[in-house]
RNA sequence: GGCUCCGUAGCUCAAUGGCAGAGCAGUUGACUCUUAAUCAAUUGGUUGGAGGUUCGAGUCCUCCCGGAGUCACCA
């Protein structure tokens, strides 16, 4: 849809005309700054500190122009630039008769980036300010953003008067969201040290990081239903990757000892709170470990970027406090469904029995829904109570096409998920590596695909190859970043900590 | 995909079925220590779109588009 100016941005134009009409560069190639704002006013208050005359902090800083007032033959503005704002004291005495007539006739306006050189000083009123000798138009803005104008008392607290929350604005336009919520800036910020922490401790970890394809001739690792796309030259048909699983586990075979790789995952299925169609995961994979072991990793790893985000391991989300701390709760999967929903699965090791009895209980059984999936479905009444960080632990192998058996009990796998604040947040197990097992557990899932279940994997021949090698025993885990990412900047939607989350076409 | 709610000026919001309004921003003017600056005046609308009911629709009805919540499916 092609752009209308509305009246504002009409005016705008007008304004960028003149200025170049009178050879005013409105988007000129270089910088000069020597400061940040927070720079300039702490170098400002070390000189004052030292007690001598703080004349000669000279200054140039740059930033948005997001608060203007004009008395007469001076103005104060105030402008924002990554590290914080700064305000302006522009005086025609200072400036010139011509540079201040820019600033008086609003040629240059909020929302324009400008860089200021000058001295510091402060206000009667205490304020550290630049007082501006020189002003140059870094970037007109032809578009204004939302006014939000914000009163700091003295004890530094921030009011703000007037918003931008209209949510599909945001999302549709997040750099509009950005430029005027500090807020949703640092959300975003804490997100990137998430993402950081997990790196940094599984590579204190001893843990490879690695890049593995997202175009897949064949998908696999997770229940999901995959997007498709096509390779034109090679005539090829791929799959954007649903889980990085199975080309992390053939690293093993080739005798890495740990790896891990944190990227997108793309599943074609519903859009909620918390899932979008395409989404952060990390997993990862250690040689010589069970599921016990990536259980004793995972509260490690969740306390320690909780810490690095958030400074504790004790955060509130959503007006609940949820202590990360390890030890986490670890429940038997028959237990927790036992308790929540007064079921005991084991005692129904059929589909028609447990649906029979999950429907005199009130809950939903499809009647055409395999046995793993009506107890999966059980787990999903349990999953909502799991508040404080809980392991799930031993799920019907059935539903676990990758988890290697529990000694001793054909029905169950070592697997394990694990929830925080009636969410889950990843799954894991100790992962198969016998190729003949494998090799029965996709022929299964290669069933219930042509009886219609298109979430089961295809049969994946070169993985069966590498596993054949010999794959040592292993664990493996998958977290969702996002869902991390919210629960540690307390956001209640997934959207909320995506930049760009999906949207529809827009009319 | 089902159900419920929402969509009015650049932003945030008003308007019993009866003249579409306010604050901020914008525009014009005043002001050399303001800081949500202040004061005076002022522009701005296909009420998401298309139909319908009615003397009259922002408001009621139908469909469409977009969003939110929720259920189903999934992480």
């Amino acid at each position: 849809m092609p752009w209308e100016p509305t009246n504002v941005e009409r005016d705008r134009l007008e304004k960028l005309a003149r200025l170049q009409e009178a050879g005013i560069a409105c988007y000129p190639p270089r910088v000069e700054r020597t400061h940040t704002s927070a720079q300039a006013v702490a170098a400002f208050e070390a000189v004052e500190a030292d007690g001598e005359a703080a004349e000669g902090v000279q200054v140039v800083v740059c930033g948005r122009v997001r608060r203007v007032n004009i008395k007469g033959r001076m103005a104060f503005w105030h402008i924002e630039d990554g590290a914080g704002r700064i305000q302006l004291m522009i005086r025609e005495d200072n400036v010139g008769e011509e540079t201040y007539a820019l600033v008086k006739e609003k040629l240059i306006e909020l929302d324009d980036f400008v860089q200021a050189g000058g001295v510091m000083m402060r206000t009667h009123a205490g304020e550290a300010s630049v007082q501006v000798f020189e002003l140059k138009l870094l970037a007109k803005a032809v578009s204004p953003l939302p006014v939000i104008k914000e009163k700091v008392e003295e004890d530094g607290t921030v009011t703000r008067f007037g918003e931008f929350s209209d949510v599909e604005m945001r999302y549709r336009q997040r750099y509009a969201d950005l430029a005027v919520n500090p807020d949703v800036r640092e959300v975003f910020r804490k997100r990137a040290r998430t993402v950081s922490a997990i790196r940094q401790f599984l590579d204190d970890e001893g843990f490879l990081e690695v890049e593995t394809p997202i175009l897949q001739p064949i998908y696999g690792g997770a229940a999901a239903r995959p997007f498709t796309t096509h390779h034109n030259q090679l005539d090829q048909d791929l799959y954007l990757r649903i889980s990085f699983e199975l080309y992390l586990k053939r690293l093993l075979v080739g005798m890495y000892d740990g790896v891990y790789e944190i990227g997108r995952d793309f599943r074609n299925e519903g859009v909620s709170f918390k899932h979008n169609p395409e989404f952060t995961q990390v997993e990862f994979y250690k040689a010589y470990a069970d599921y016990v072991d990536v259980m004793n990793l995972t509260e490690r790893l969740v306390a320690y970027v909780a810490e690095q985000v958030t400074g504790g391991t004790t955060i509130t989300f959503q007006g609940q406090q949820i202590n990360l701390a390890p030890p986490w709760k670890r429940w038997l999967m028959r237990d927790a469904i036992l308790e929540v929903t007064g079921i005991d699965y084991r005692e129904h090791q059929d589909a028609p029995s447990l649906a029979a009895v999950m429907r005199q209980k009130g809950y939903a059984a499809p009647s055409d829904a395999a046995w793993g999936k009506l107890v999966d479905g059980l787990l999903g009444e349990v999953e909502a109570t799991l508040i404080q960080p809980t392991f799930i632990m031993d799920y019907p192998r059935d539903i676990s096409p990758f988890a290697k058996m529990k000694p001793g009990d054909p029905t169950h796998v070592e697997r394990f998920e694990f929830f925080i604040a009636g969410m889950e947040m990843g799954n894991a197990f100790t992962e198969l590596n016998d190729p003949a097992d494998q090799e029965a557990r996709f022929l299964e899932m290669a069933r219930s695909h042509a009886a219609g279940d298109e979430e089961a994997n295809p049969l994946d021949e070169d993985y069966l190859r590498a596993m054949r090698y010999g794959m040592p025993p292993c664990g493996g885990w998958g977290m969702g970043v996002d869902r991390l990412a919210m629960l540690l900047t307390d956001q209640r939607t997934i959207r909320d900590v995506l930049l760009f989350p999906h949207m529809r076409d827009q009319a």
